[in-house]
RNA sequence: GCGGGCGUGGCGGAAUGGCAGACGCGCCGGACUUAGGAUCCGGUUCCGAAAGGAGUGGAGGUUCAAGUCCUCUCGCCCGCACCA
């Protein structure tokens, strides 16, 4: 049942469906399949310069649509239907995210093939979209759980493969338990499963991955073209990719054995020193490297057990202090550090852990000799999986140092420091700022940016490191240990090794006669897809069971729509370069990294497969804020309320309960009130509250529309756009019809707020109406107005439109109807009104002749009575006269 | 902690530095009516009888003029979170 936002009124909603109202279902049914049988939305061929492809993010097929879907597909819609209107050759199709775990667990719970329940969802919610009256093109579904979809995925792969964009490697890796597969790290958030909510854990395993690390440069670079997306999109992105400049500097390890210890400097020549191994480190500081004073490994570092391994084998007199049973204890430690949830273990106020594991290594910048550590703030996938610790520049380092006692020390000093601030005794926390270079030989007085290059350029001169670039952003992990999804094309051969499956063997087809049985991959259980032959030998061979992350489906869908029936290819080339790019793509802001990340990345490895010619897959991104609705509060049993007992709102779930029906309003108010509310209510971009009220007031709008055409249908077949205004009543309606044309035009064109497009079109019947209802205004203008009202409605609301349109006697169909020219003299006023202020301050209105000029305004002004009044005889110092708006006297 | 966004009537929301509150909801009054929860007309930021005054989270500033620009500050929402 529909709720209320008002806590008195949580009953049934009022009836409203009373006389005079339109008949909504017989209205939207009949244009539904008008437009059907018309085949309405079918795509221009050969577009041109004049193609616009609009696109909003495909769905799940959940099976039902829910108001966010109706919120986006409105938004789409209405776009489509108004750019149409002004000669756009305009795609706009629609498909099925299809792959994914509802259906697996479906097929677990009920013993239905997730293809045949997945079907079955695609059919419900089509029937849905067609009830919404989306201007959709469907001979272009593209539906990624079908064959003829996704053995274009394995071909991609394929591709990939070969170019080494795609590869198998082993790793520690995010682990969901419920969903029992793996996921990429994009899809972890704050440590929970991005579908599921439930905890992530870390597992190491052998799996495929894509090399989106090799993009990372220019996803970075090519976010600052995209000038129409939403800076919070690409903030976020330039976030997730996390590029450092810095340096990767090698430090020497001493033999376990050495007799140096910490406090104390290299001895031998600089050839002995260059002799030992190296310990590589990453660091954005190179300007503190004076002031190392011990150094860290992440405890799962394959190089620790090594290290430790040797000390063992020392003689316990020349050890390190503090080694015994080092070997055990390190190897606890890391093990605890692994098994520790990796999203606790990162986290900014966890507790720093960590411990020396018996060895040292030398600065060869200085000769210092430092201790080396292992502790679970230093993570094994960023950098070298070792770092530099610099205490007194580093908060991290400084926490960790002054834990275990190790000497800080200071080689940048903030500008105008006290001695007493030079103190590293004094130090309470890390001094992270740039200052001036202190205790670092050669670089001292140099400030401490200056430093940065001046010590990286003497690094790699002495070889002792190179200036590097880092980045957060991780190879995408897409094997998933799932059987609904897209089957990895690889053999493996005890012979030869991995083989990829030939390109015309494809697809490799998901079976049918897999058994869920909630325990494990189904894949794996079926012999007949497990059990091959090596393309390469022949000899018996296994079929890799692992299927793709969805997120590889919806990562070229946007181009599979372009040429959807091709069988030889995943489409043609010169068909992708006719459409690409999708010049405004819609979506939820949840996909700001995910989707829109990999396929940006998709496009660039098309690009530069030959495939594509374009560098970005989405030239404008609109990110539609959610829909929400007030709840019941569970502990209160009302409705939530904040604490000035106003209603809160939640975005709309299932687990609040507060989901209002998109079925429920189409049967009660029809699609156009749906859609028309949507786009009314909020700015696209926004969150938009739910009101049942909101709702009816759209309704009633729509009513009003409908009784006002029909009941001057003789005004509407006298309609005339080059009528003539003779009265001020006709001038001021021609004026409202003109203005209201052209506000509709660029709140929707240059703005996409159809908030305020609405709002124009509502003026205008609003202006009609009182034209309608006296004899001030002639037939021919009447008429046109009412013309252009239901053109300005079309897009929002077609259904009415096209009825009344076709009632009205207007000619041909609506969507064939180009949008409306204004005519920009009847925007110019014959008169216009000053807004008349002194100091600021409105003391009069006048209403003068458009063209006066700024004396005739003055003289009118000091002539008014107000004015002179509030003016009490003081010399005017200043007047600003702002044409046909304004007049200021300062005085 | 860092980054981003947002604070405007009873509510959703409008306002290229130039009339704050368009449009809609709600509310108030009236008309039609047996009736109105339909429809139509009028009113509706606050204080004030009025004249007038105050007003866009708060405090400053720039400007003839600030919701809009700048500085500081408070509150809410979102994203990231030991990335060396």
């Amino acid at each position: 049942m529909v709720r209320s936002e008002d806590p008195q009124m949580a009953q049934e909603p009022k009836n409203v469906v009373a006389e005079g109202v339109y008949p909504h279902k017989e209205v939207e049914e009949r244009w539904q399949r008008i437009w059907e049988e018309r085949k309405q939305f079918a795509t221009p061929e050969n577009p041109g310069r004049d193609k616009y492809y609009v696109l909003e993010m495909f769905p799940y097929p959940s099976g039902r649509l829910h108001m966010g879907h109706c919120r986006v597909y409105s938004i789409g819609d209405a776009l489509a239907r108004f750019l149409r209107m002004r000669g756009k050759k305009v795609l706009h199709p629609m498909g099925f995210d299809a792959f994914g775990l509802p259906a697996e667990n479906a097929a677990i719970k009920h013993q239905v093939h997730p293809a045949e329940w997945t079907e079955r969802c695609i059919a419900e919610m089509k029937q849905q979209f067609r009830m919404m009256g989306f201007s959709l093109d469907w001979d272009r579904e593209a539906i990624t759980c079908r064959p003829e979809y996704y053995r274009w995925n394995q071909w991609f792969f394929l591709k990939l493969y070969e170019k080494g964009l795609a590869y198998k490697k082993a790793a520690a890796i995010n682990w969901c338990e419920t969903c029992q597969t793996v996921l990429a790290n994009e899809q972890v958030e704050q440590g929970a499963c991005w579908r599921c909510h439930n905890p992530v854990t870390v597992r190491n395993l052998e799996q495929w991955w894509f090399k989106i690390t090799q993009y990372a440069e220019e996803l970075l670079a090519d976010l600052d073209k995209l000038e129409d997306w939403p800076e919070s999109v690409k903030i976020m992105q330039r976030n997730w990719i996390g590029r450092s400049e810095g340096a990767l500097v090698k430090f020497k390890l001493l033999p376990a054995d050495t007799p140096l210890r910490p406090g104390m400097k290299w001895q031998g020549s600089e050839e002995e020193l260059r002799q030992l191994p190296d310990i590589e480190i990453f660091t954005t500081r190179p300007d503190t490297l004076f002031g190392v004073t011990f150094m860290v490994f992440a405890p799962e570092h394959p190089q620790v057990a090594e290290l430790v391994a040797e000390v063992e084998r020392v003689d316990p007199a020349h050890r390190a202090p503090e080694t015994e049973n080092i070997a055990k204890r390190v190897e606890e430690f890391a093990a605890k550090a692994v098994v520790e949830d990796r999203f606790l273990r990162t986290a900014a106020d966890r507790e720093k852990e960590g411990l020396f594991i018996g060895r040292y290594a030398v600065n060869q910048l200085n000769g210092d000799v430092v201790p080396i550590y292992i502790a679970n703030f230093v993570l094994m996938e960023y950098g070298t999986g070792a770092i530099m610790a610099v205490p007194a520049h580093d908060q991290r380092d400084f926490e960790f140092a002054t834990k275990f006692g190790i000497p800080i020390k200071m080689v940048i000093a903030p500008p105008l420091a006290t001695a007493e601030q030079l103190s590293e005794k004094s130090l309470t926390q890390a001094y992270d700022e740039p200052g001036v270079m202190i205790n670092s030989a050669p670089f001292d007085g140099l400030d401490s940016e200056t430093a940065k290059k001046k010590i990286v350029e003497y690094l790699e001169q002495k070889g002792y490191g190179q200036r590097s670039v880092q980045y957060k952003l991780r190879d995408w992990l897409i094997s998933r240990q799932r059987f609904w999804g897209t089957p990895i094309p690889m053999i493996y051969c005890d012979k030869c090794g991995i083989v990829p499956v030939p390109e015309d063997q494809l697809p490799v087809a998901l079976p049918a006669n897999a058994k869920f049985t909630g325990i494990g991959n189904p894949l794996a259980s079926v012999k007949e897809f497990v059990e091959t032959t090596c393309p390469k030998c022949s000899s018996p061979a296994r079929r890799e069971t692992d299927t793709m992350d969805t997120f590889v489906d919806s990562s070229w869908y946007f181009l599979r729509y372009c040429d959807p029936h091709n069988t030889r290819a995943p489409f043609a080339a010169e068909k992708a370069h006719q459409w690409m790019p999708v010049d405004q793509y819609i979506g939820g802001i949840e996909h700001a990294i995910l989707h829109l990340l990999y396929s940006r990345f998709f496009v660039k490895a098309l690009r530069d497969l030959g495939l594509v010619n374009c560098d970005e897959p989405f030239s404008r991104l609109l990110a539609q804020g959610m829909v929400t609705n007030t709840y019941i509060d569970k502990q209160t049993g009302k409705i939530a309320v904040d604490e000035h007992g106003r209603p809160k709102y939640a975005k709309m779930s299932k687990s609040l309960g507060n989901g209002v029906d998109p079925l429920e309003i189409i049967d009660r108010y029809g699609a156009d009130t749906a859609r028309l509310f949507i786009l009314f209510a909020a700015p696209a971009e926004k969150e938009l509250e739910w009101s049942d009220r909101g709702v009816e007031g759209c309704y009633r709008f729509l009513n009003r529309v409908w009784r006002l055409i029909l009941s001057n249908i003789d005004a509407c077949k006298q309609a005339n756009k080059n009528y003539q205004p003779q009265t001020r009543a006709e001038r001021d309606l021609n004026y409202t019809v003109n203005w209201a044309i052209q506000r509709v035009q660029t709140e929707i064109e240059e703005r996409h707020h159809f908030n305020t497009a609405i709002a124009a079109a509502m003026e205008l019947q609003n202006a009609l109406q009182v034209a309608a209802g006296s004899s001030d205004v002639a037939a021919p203008l009447l008429g046109y107005g009412l013309r252009t009202l239901l053109l300005l409605l079309f897009p929002f609301s077609p259904h009415i439109t096209s009825e009344l349109w076709e009632r009205a006697g207007f000619g041909g169909a609506i969507d064939d109807q180009p949008f409306p020219a204004y005519d920009p003299s009847a925007l110019v006023r014959d008169e216009v009104e000053i807004v008349v202020q002194v100091n600021g301050k409105i003391r009069a209105r006048l209403t003068v002749a458009a063209e006066a000029t700024e004396e005739q305004v003055r003289e009118l002004a000091f002539a008014d009575e107000k004015v002179v009044q509030s003016l009490g005889g003081k010399q005017p110092r200043k007047v600003i006269y702002v044409p046909k708006k304004l007049l200021n006297i300062v005085c």
